[in-house]
DNA sequence: CAAATAATCAACTGATCGGTTGATCAACGA
DNA sequence: TCGTTGATCAACCGATCAGTTGATTATTTG
C-alpha cells in the first residue's frame, strides 16, 4: 500500500461523520439519501464525505438507475489493520525482549548477592 | 473509545511523517532529535508531530534528564484495529449472507428448470 | 413533454494544519 | 558559573478542509 493511499484512508477515517457512514454501510449498502437521513448536515456535505471515502478506496459505488448505492470494501479495511498490526506486533516483540533483559539483570543481581 | 479519541488517533496516522515516526518507535524508543534526524523538516516540526501522536494516545513520553524519550503504545494501536475490525467483520458477514441468498435463488431456478 | 427525484458541481467562508523562523526554558558538563 | 544541548513556545504563512447556498445534470414518472 502506497503512502498516498494510507494518507487518504486514515484521514478518511478521521471524521466522525465518515466513520458513522462506514458503520452504517457495514450493515448493508445504501444510497446518498439514505446515508444523509440521520445527519443534520446537508446532503451535499454527505455527498462530499462519500467521495472522500470512495477516493480512499474504503467504499465502492454502483449504478442502479438514478441511484448510486455505496458498498463498504472489507479488503480496504483489512489493509489498514495490516499496516497497524505490523508496528503493533513489532513493538510488542521489543517490549518482550526488554522484559527478558530486565529479568536477566535481576537474576544476575540475585546471584551477586548470594 | 470516544469519538474524539478516534478522530485524534486516525488523523494522527493520516500523515506520512507521523507514520514514519510510529514505524521507527516500533523498533525502539527514541528522543526528538533521534526521530528528527532522518527528516528534512525542522526539529520544531517533528516536535509538533510528536505532540500530535502523544495527544492521540499513540505514544507516551518519559523523562531522562534533559531528554524526553518517546515510546510507542501497542494497546492504542490495538484499539484502532479493534474499531476497524468491528465493521470489517460485520461487512464480511453481510456479504456471506448475501451470497447465501443468491445461491438459494440460483438453486430455486435450477429446480424450476428441471 | 413536463414535474419530480437522486446526485453532483461551483463558488464561497471560517477553521484547522503543516511548516517556518526566532526566542525561551531547563538540564548538563567543562 | 557559563556555554552547550534537548526541547518547546509563539507568531506567522499558505494550503487544505468541512460546511453552506445556489445552480445543474440525469433519470424516473405522470
Amino acid at each position: 500500500m502506497r503512502d498516498d493511499d494510507l494518507d487518504a484512508a486514515f484521514s478518511a477515517l478521521a471524521d466522525p461523520a465518515r466513520r458513522a457512514i462506514i458503520a452504517r454501510l457495514s450493515r448493508s449498502s445504501a444510497t446518498v439519501n439514505e446515508l444523509a437521513e440521520p445527519f443534520t448536515i446537508t446532503k451535499q456535505a454527505v455527498s462530499k464525505h462519500i467521495q472522500v471515502l470512495e477516493q480512499a478506496g474504503l467504499i465502492t459505488r454502483t449504478r442502479d438507475g438514478q441511484r448510486r448505492p455505496c458498498h463498504l470494501d472489507p479488503a480496504a479495511l483489512e489493509a489498514l489493520t495490516g499496516w497497524i498490526d505490523t508496528y503493533r506486533l513489532e513493538a510488542e516483540r521489543q517490549y518482550r525482549r526488554l522484559d527478558g533483559v530486565l529479568a536477566t539483570l535481576k537474576d544476575q543481581h540475585s546471584k551477586d548477592q548470594s
